[in-house]
DNA sequence: CGGGCGAATTTGTCAGGCAAGCTGACAAGT
DNA sequence: ACTTGTCAGCTTGCCTGACAAATTCGCCCG
């Protein structure tokens, strides 16, 4: 018996596939096949959804790259004893994130970005140090120029990853920038440069990297999160419009 | 005690897509195909590996899912421009995490639970600070019974990352703990228990736990680096065997 | 030289089929 | 009564061939 979630018939024009398997995602998370409960055969789910086996198969396979499912030949499509942990990722799947949602993402990126910027004040060698501040000299220069320096802002926070010494602290940091993109395009847009908010954004930038420089660790993690919660905070007023 | 080759699981030869997905990523990963570069088409790969063409359109929908490839019909599949920053993994897909790299990743574990420590001891509500407690007296009672508490030790680890109120924090602290099983297997196997190490362990929580209950967000987030450092060291220390 | 049109190319989807592996039932043997 | 061997049915893994939809590119025409 399936149940409401899994039973609509799937909008066509959008990638059957990754339709097929957000709606079987939807239904697991929803509690409607729980773990270790066999999914559909395949036969079964050609002929509920209407679509060919091979979307089927894909459908699966994405699953199981999710963690959602596990499949045993012969035997079937097993919902996995802890669903979708696999992997993380923000926003299950290209789907937005939930505005209500965003100060938790940046609570998340302020926790890594603080334990990352004690680290480095530690680790920094003088190589990593220099890359540092060069980022931080091309963001000087793009305030004066009043050119953007978004780019220059990422090379910035990507050095002192580096400079942490942890690869896996690092890609999970680039990982979570990847969502940022709008917090930083508020922080350089013209408007705001005018108005100040790069200058602000650059003086909490200038403790980061006095912090770093020193090998202060308890201020590098000071300013870290400092700087983290005053870009959210930019990035919610900006939204107000 | 059995014998081990005779235990251990048969390793099942991986799918052919995973196969197929997994050199193709690591191609993109050494630079062979750069980002924005179109790859061979699916005829072309078809060809190159002797496989079906459903093999390597599973392939490389695998790799559209993680984020190393973006298709567009009627003009190819092209290396994205971020290869592989679409989720987060450890360990690139199912493989073992390499044993130098665990100390980066207990690291990693490190930042969020002192992180998610500390905002618990800021937020946790009555209820919350329950749950924790009753972990708590579970871990107890297993050290006193000379049970296994490994699953009592994952609730109270879950227990505050509930009382951080921060479901982003929160699934990416079970993320990480899955890879963490091994080490709480060495902390409660019985040898160990009798050692004492699951006796340190609950200290450690003990700490953790009363820092919370105070409120004392510095203390707490002191305590969680430290336990999950000793924990490190725990687990280093029973790989020399 | 520039622009539109059609053919070749490429991904998306469908259909059918064989091979490999699992499950449950039943018969045979101890 | 319990174990062992066999078998039929089912399910997933993989292959082949085909058509539809979208893109690309060269050719012809103006």
């Amino acid at each position: 018996m399936m149940s409401d979630i899994a039973n609509h018939p799937l909008t066509r024009p959008a990638g059957l596939g990754d339709a097929l398997a957000g709606r079987l995602a939807a239904a697991i998370r929803a509690g409607e096949f729980r773990p270790g409960a066999r999914l559909p055969t395949e036969k079964q789910l050609v002929e509920r959804y209407n679509v060919s086996r091979a979307i089927v198969r894909e459908a699966i396979a994405r699953l199981k790259v999710d963690g959602f499912v596990e499949t045993r030949q012969g035997a079937g499509a097993f919902v996995a004893a802890r669903p979708g942990l696999a992997n993380f990722r923000i926003g299950s799947g290209g789907g937005a994130v939930p505005a209500a949602d965003l100060p938790h993402i940046f609570e998340l990126r302020a926790v890594i970005e603080a334990g990352m910027a004690e680290l480095a004040a530690r680790r920094r060698s003088d190589a990593d140090l220099a890359a540092i501040r060069a980022a931080f000299a091309a963001m000087e220069q793009a305030i004066a120029a009043r050119t953007d320096g978004a780019g220059a802002d990422d090379r910035f926070h990507a050095a002192i990853a580096a400079a942490a010494h942890n690869p896996y602290l690092a890609q999970f940091a680039a990982y979570l920038a990847q969502h940022f993109s709008a917090s930083r395009a508020v922080t350089w847009m013209p408007s705001a440069v005018d108005a100040g908010s790069a200058l602000a954004a650059q003086e909490e930038h200038r403790q980061l990297l006095d912090a770093i420089a020193a090998g202060d660790a308890g201020a590098a993690a000071q300013a870290a999160r400092n700087h983290i919660a005053r870009a959210a905070a930019r990035h919610a007023a900006a939204r107000e419009d």
